[in-house]
DNA sequence: ATCCTACGATGGACCCAATCCAAGTCAAGA
DNA sequence: TCTTGACTTGGATTGGGTCCATCGTAGGAT
């Protein structure tokens, strides 16, 4: 985490207490939470954060690399605090639980040349959709 | 089309004029629109259908597995009539428009058993990300 | 240690997509 | 043709997110 921090700081990342403990709350447990849970985290460490401030510094985190934002569900967006460690998403259509997994292979590969109409592939996002075991 | 008309009455559908309107211009064009574009159309060929409606239409066409949703930029979902033809899905990043691509092989195949977590995994949505020849 | 100032935080208004609801309408079976 | 339960309507409401004017402060300069 406090490499986290350091990397920010290296890139003249103004820390402020509000990101610190965002920050922290993202890094504390391994999980994908909305920006409201995350908000609802921050609060308890530091009262008073204010919700808009909570979105500036996930937004900035997002657009840092260091957190990428999944959409499961098309409602609230989820931040995913493993973005150094490529992985793809197993949704849970019963409860909605998110778990990372990792796919053998490279995901952009079996997608041919003539399925690409000239674009320039930089990226894929898998989500895997089942019933986890106590749902099912 | 009628074909789909046929099937949705075959399942008890009740055919009202309103139905009738949101799945022609589902299957009019080839396209991904969002609900409002969606009402827009629809608009033009029975002025005074209500957006509430659309969205039940919509709601339903995909309830019966005719219409896939899918939300590829966290704003409004959009609907995807090709359901029968199983695709995934390639998005510019720079101007947002989509294209149905076709990856070699069984995308469920490359997620090992111990990866799967004793879930029960049914399907699986994949987006391919990069620049379309005119933002590139 | 103190000052300065530009960058960050605040919260309340606002926006968009979507859903809800009570009242009115109508498809289609009898 | 009648009847009725399913469908439609539009306006209110919700949920998630963004905007913005104002206030506060991190951290470099002195």
């Amino acid at each position: 985490m406090s490499d986290l921090l350091e990397r920010l700081r290296g890139r003249g990342w103004r820390l402020t207490s509000q990101r610190r403990v965002v920050a922290e709350v993202l890094d504390g447990d391994h999980v994908h939470l909305t920006a409201d849970e995350v908000h609802a985290r921050a609060v308890r460490r530091l009262p008073g954060i204010s919700r808009a401030t909570v979105y500036n510094a996930l937004g900035e985190l997002v657009a840092l690399g260091e957190v990428v934002e999944v959409t499961t569900d098309g409602r609230a967006k989820r931040y995913d605090p493993n973005a150094h460690r490529p992985h793809q998403h197993l949704v849970c259509s019963g409860c909605g639980v998110i778990r990372d997994v990792h796919p053998h292979g490279d995901p952009l590969a079996v997608l041919p040349t003539e399925e690409r109409f000239g674009f320039t592939v930089a990226a894929v996002e898998i989500t895997y959709r089942g019933q986890c075991p106590a749902c099912a």
